[in-house]
DNA sequence: TCTAGATTGACAGTATACTTACAATATGGG
DNA sequence: CCCATATTGTAAGTATACTGTCAATCTAGA
C-alpha cells in the first residue's frame, strides 16, 4: 500500500450515521454525565444540593479556610463557575466567607454549622446515588469500569481546561485569616 | 448478624474526604465529560461547532425533515435546550426551518448546502478528537471501556431525564412538509 | 361533532462550564 | 524602594442542560 509522508494520509470518508454518534466515546461520556447528574439530584432531592455544590462542600470541609482559586484547582472547576457556586452556597448559609488578614484580595471559605450538618446528613444519599449509577453492571464490570475511568481521567488531566491540582489544597495552611 | 426490616439499616458513617469524591463514579463521569468537550472543541476549532451542534447536524443529515421534538429524542437532549441549539445553527445558516403543511405547530429541519459541507469537512477532526479521548489507554482497554460504557448508558437510559428514543426518528417520514 | 387532553415550539428561570476582561492587590527584580 | 508582572475575585458573554409554563394546534373519545 502506498504511503505518503508529511500530511496525514487521506483515508476513506466515514459514512455519516447516527450509529457513528452513538458509539463515539464523546457521546457516551455526555450521556453518562446526564444520567449521573439525574440520579444524583433524584437521590439527594431532600437536600437541594447539586453534585457540584456537594463537591465544593466536601472540599471546604476537608480544607477549612481555603480560598476560591485553590478550591477551583482542588475540585477541577473553572474559577468563574465556582464564583456562582460559592454565591449560592453562601446564600443558603451553608458556608461563610471571611476576608484574609494577610491578603486583602482573598476571601477564605468555611463551612457553617448548618453546612456541616447538611454535609453529614447527605452522605448516605450520595452513596446511594453513586451505587445506582453502576448498578446495571455486574460487580466485576463495575470495578473494571471504575479502574479504567480513573486511569483515563488521570492520564488526560492536562487535556482539560481546568486540570485537577489536588496538591494545591495544602498551600493555604500558612494563611490563616 | 441482626437485620432490621423496614427502614434501611444504619451503616457506619463514611469519612468525608476528597478521596471519596475523586473515586466516585459521578465525579469521574463529570471529569471525563469536561475532558471530552475540551478535546472536541480543540480539534474542531476550525469549524466553530460544539459537540452538541455536531450531533444535531448529523441527526438532521440522517433524518431530513425531522421536527425539534423528535430530534431531541434522537440525540437525547432536552427539548428546551435544543431550541437554542437550533437557533444558533440557523443563525450560522447551517440548517433551515420550514413550516410543515400538515401540522401548523411543527417546523421541519433540513441541512443547508453549507451545513452539509461543514458536516462533511468536520468528520476527520471529530474522529481525531474521539481517538484522542481514549489515546492514553492500551487498545484492549479502550475496547473494554467502550463496551462497558455502552452497556451502562443503555441500561441506565430510563434513569436520565431525557431518555434516548432512536426509533422516534422514523415517525416523521409520513409528514413531509 | 365538540370538547378534554395531548403535543409543539417558545419563553422564563436556575445551574453548570467555559471565555475574556478588569480593578484591586501582592510580589519580586533591579 | 519602585515598577513590571502575577494573582484574586468579579463580571459579562456564550453554550449546554434542566425545570416550569404558556398559547396554538392537533387528536380522539363520548
Amino acid at each position: 500500500m502506498p504511503h505518503r509522508t508529511g500530511s496525514p494520509m487521506p483515508s476513506k470518508p466515514s459514512p455519516i450515521t447516527m450509529d457513528a454518534v452513538y458509539t463515539a466515546p464523546g457521546y457516551l461520556f455526555r450521556r453518562m454525565q446526564q444520567i449521573a447528574v439525574s440520579i444524583f439530584v433524584e437521590e439527594c432531592s431532600a437536600f437541594d444540593l447539586t453534585p457540584v455544590q456537594y463537591a465544593a462542600l466536601v472540599a471546604i470541609h476537608t480544607h477549612p479556610g481555603i480560598d476560591a482559586t485553590r478550591l477551583s484547582a482542588v475540585i477541577a472547576f473553572d474559577r468563574s463557575t465556582l464564583g456562582n457556586v460559592i454565591e449560592r452556597l453562601e446564600s443558603k448559609a451553608l458556608i461563610e466567607r471571611k476576608p484574609s488578614r494577610e491578603d486583602k484580595r482573598v476571601k477564605l471559605l468555611y463551612l457553617s454549622k448548618s453546612g456541616a450538618t447538611v454535609l453529614r446528613d447527605i452522605m448516605p444519599s450520595v452513596e446511594r446515588a453513586q451505587l445506582r449509577m453502576l448498578q446495571p453492571l455486574k460487580p466485576a464490570d463495575r470495578k473494571t469500569l471504575l479502574g479504567l475511568l480513573t486511569q483515563l481521567v488521570d492520564l488526560n488531566n492536562e487535556a482539560s481546561r481546568v486540570p485537577l491540582r489536588a496538591e494545591d489544597a495544602l498551600e493555604h495552611l500558612g494563611k490563616a485569616g
